[in-house]
DNA sequence: ACCATGCCCGTTAACGATAACAGTGCTTGG
DNA sequence: CCAAGCACTGTTATCGTTAACGGGCATGGT
């Protein structure tokens, strides 16, 4: 009923109604203070009864600026990756900012793509999960936008960053498994290929040099892509005539994978791992876990990009590296008596 | 180095470089076949060599259309969310569409400004999963484009919609509880407000009286907001000397605090509930859950918005509600030999 | 009386891309 | 030899909004 043909009202029709030129209706709505208040009020009263909107669109382009920021993950489904989009999310809306989300699916093909679309739709800047460990095609991006690395370094590229404490917290992880007495301990890992997977092997390793342990080659299993793959891993290990005597786990996939494992082999063994998970507290095992605040990674990258943006013109600020801290949870087993432990507060 | 003060090279630019017109290089680009190949490989030549990418804010404005639909969810933090939103996306690409992505965290006064904001930004059409459980705001919204809603139906509006089969999957999980020979089983419950809370509810009740059975009233707990109060209501209900037999939980999160609070309490109970969930499967519980795709929510509801707007010009199709079919999966307990059921084929 | 000053509001010209139209030069047919 | 057609490319106007500027009108100071 509104508009003839396209989309809705635009500022000329709700200027008709108020007997005003689209240029007065542009001030109020600006809260331009150069409008009398009789005019003022005309113009919210047509405003109202077209149920006129302002399109975003137009202003985009006159003012030269989206207030959008455009964000890749490579897997929405894990709770970590949501939780990093919120996180983003919720500091973008602090600024002014909308997000505009794309899911990568851990296809590294895939994302030239979907960046490239993300750039033509003007975001301002970009936060990138990348999927896959060469980094070139954000270079074309970053011609336009500023980037913003999270979860994984930047490799060949000058990019700010935010990563978590990898190896400090896999070698603390390991520690406890050590300090408990376990010394075969095998090593349930990601692609060695991504960061995440060397570095965890690396705070792996380190654990074991500083306490004079040198870890056995055939309990490390490297290039586990999901659950299931740690799930065969992990039965393969337990089917050794020298069975190792202890669990790490790079990820929580990997984790759960060798928890079913275990569930289903009708064993059970201590296990350490990175990325705590719901129920993790109650699955009855010595499970010690590495946890960290994912929204405070996606904060504290929609931070830095944002304040990235608001300097753009001064001398750009050299790349920067945040680290966000984790935090070693161990969760008992039921006869323990550790009931009342740190067991979620809120979530 | 490319652009003088603002975004980037404009097809001006490109057009001085490539010596032609901004209009010879948009028909380059747009694939129009009157170009002749010398002109069109200079275009491409210099589109290269400035890495220059169209703007996709005037040519929406232009083409009146931004090529992007609007998701509200309430909780992305939630995996039935996350993966509700990957739906939407993968079908959003397919027909071309880009999502703009906002969450309101379960707050109903939230929404409204979400909304209208992905207005603003020129969606051409809505997916929302209602917060609270009125939705008046939304009548504003669908005057500039069309709404589809998500696990909950519309209240007071003449929307599409796509629901999961609350009430029929809640009746069989109780049914299963049923048959097993329990007859007090506790309900605990999300708030009756909202449409899946009464819906399940609804199922619960129905079972029993299929069975000529009367559930106890003060076994039946609603309002729990999230996975501590289902905890404390748990442990509250264990406490009792007519403790409940079993227990129905009408969510994911209620279930995991369901499960908290018998592991604390360190007993045991057949448990059934709305959605699958991680892990559910190695708990060593009687666990019963109505699965169901949660993809497959987002993916009808884009079709649902796509096809809508495919045919915004014509008759408008009267209001149409899809329903996405439940599953009941019944996880064994360890000692109950069906190691090898329907776990984990991929994900 | 006269110009300076402010207030309020309209006009014009962009932002970048593109549909519609208008050439330009070259070929073809009568 | 000119009209008509084709292949190719440039001009103009427009999408909705807003910065910059300009103009009418009243007030006030001299």
């Amino acid at each position: 009923m509104s508009a003839r043909r396209g989309s809705g009202p635009t500022m000329h029709d709700v200027g008709r109604l108020a007997e005003v030129s689209a240029m007065t209706v542009s001030r109020v709505l600006k809260n331009d203070p150069g409008v009398s208040e009789s005019t003022r009020e005309r113009v919210f009263a047509a405003v109202d009864r077209l149920g006129y909107r302002r399109n975003q669109t137009a202003r985009s382009l006159r003012l030269g600026g989206s207030g959008m920021i455009g964000l890749v993950v490579t897997n929405l489904a894990n709770p970590f990756y949501s939780r990093l989009a919120l996180g983003v999310q919720e500091v973008a809306t602090e600024y002014g900012f909308r997000m505009l989300l794309s899911n990568s699916a851990e296809q590294a093909d895939r994302e030239p793509a979907l960046i490239d679309g993300l750039v033509d739709h003007q975001v301002e800047g970009l936060i990138v999960v990348p999927a896959g460990s060469r980094q070139q095609h954000l270079a074309g991006a970053m011609r336009h936008v500023p980037v913003v690395l999270a979860a994984r370094p930047p490799a060949g590229l000058d990019t700010d960053c935010v990563l978590v404490e990898d190896f400090h917290g896999a070698r603390e992880a390991t520690a406890c498994l050590l300090a408990d007495g376990h010394t075969r301990i095998a090593f349930l890992g990601n692609p060695p290929a991504l960061y995440t997977g060397a570095e965890r092997l690396r705070g792996f390793w380190a654990a074991h040099e500083e306490v004079g342990v040198e870890p056995d080659h055939d309990l490390i299993r490297q290039g586990l892509v999901d659950a299931a793959a740690a799930e065969r891993a992990t039965l393969d290990l337990l089917a050794r005539a020298d069975r190792p005597a202890a669990l790490f786990c790079t990820n929580n996939r990997i984790s759960q994978g060798a928890i079913r494992a275990l569930y289903k082999a009708g064993t059970t063994l201590p296990l350490a791992g990175f990325d705590d998970f719901d129920l993790a507290d109650v699955l009855g095992l010595p499970l010690t876990v590495v946890s960290y605040d994912a929204d405070e990674i996606g904060r504290q990258a929609a931070r830095l990009l944002i304040d990235r943006l608001a300097h753009h013109d001064g001398a750009p600020p050299a790349s920067r590296r945040v680290t966000v801290p984790t935090r070693v949870v161990r969760h008992g087993v039921p006869d323990g008596a550790d009931g009342p432990d740190g067991a979620t507060p809120e979530a």
